[in-house]
DNA sequence: TGACAATATTACTATATAACTATATGGTTG
DNA sequence: CAACCATATAGTTATATAGTAATATTGTCA
């Protein structure tokens, strides 16, 4: 971490606290493939559409996903490439921390 | 995201819920700097040492910090060098996301 | 304009958790 | 072993938040 003074990091617990939620891991992941309108997401989620609504709102004052109405419909998606690059990094410290945990093989695996 | 099932989505919400916390960000940065023992993350942290003694545990359980027993103090320090990536991914990911929110410069700024 | 569809908001309940106080544990030194 | 230090644990309280049901809002189309 670099110079981060109490104001920096209570953002990045929002931000953090945003993501550490597992309805929203899997809100995050659904968007990752492509954009959708909350019907979707919800389907997709599975969870009434009052809780994903709420989630949405909250994701979008994390600066984590935007929206745009079409119509009837409203559809969401990542922020921005930036959100992407966060979530790949996180993938990846957590696939690294837990490889320790659980003795994944990474590399290659078949092989004999 | 990669092909992450429940269980993963799960363990990350459990990683991130680690990070996602005003006082344990300070502890990560704390240890960022160097390793440290209780006392001294108490006085930098400013909190109760039962508090932290919490936050420790649940950050060590997290596989985000380790400690070492020496004599009657105990050390903790990051985990590892994945640990000090994430946190810097992290970091630059807010950065990112914040300087739309503040409008900051980020580039080099003086120079008119 | 009125019925309907998609999404958001509100009110409520149940659960999780941060902080605090008091106490326990483990190690050191006289 | 007893006094003492550093850290951990247990119990409690207050607050935050996820989920749900009911209702409101916004847009479409007849």
């Amino acid at each position: 971490m670099l110079k981060l003074n109490v104001h920096h990091l209570e953002d990045i617990s929002l931000m953090l606290k945003a993501l550490a939620d597992l309805t929203r891991l899997k809100i995050m992941q659904v968007l990752h493939e492509k954009e959708r309108c909350v019907g979707d997401i919800v389907k997709a989620v599975g969870t009434g559409q009052a809780n994903i609504s709420k989630h949405l709102q909250l994701l979008t004052l994390a600066h984590l996903v935007k929206s745009r109405r079409e119509g009837m419909t409203i559809h969401y998606s990542l922020a921005g490439p930036f959100v992407e690059n966060l979530c790949e990094s996180i993938c990846k410290g957590y696939s690294t921390i837990f490889s320790k945990k659980y003795g994944v093989v990474n590399k290659k695996s078949r092989k004999p």
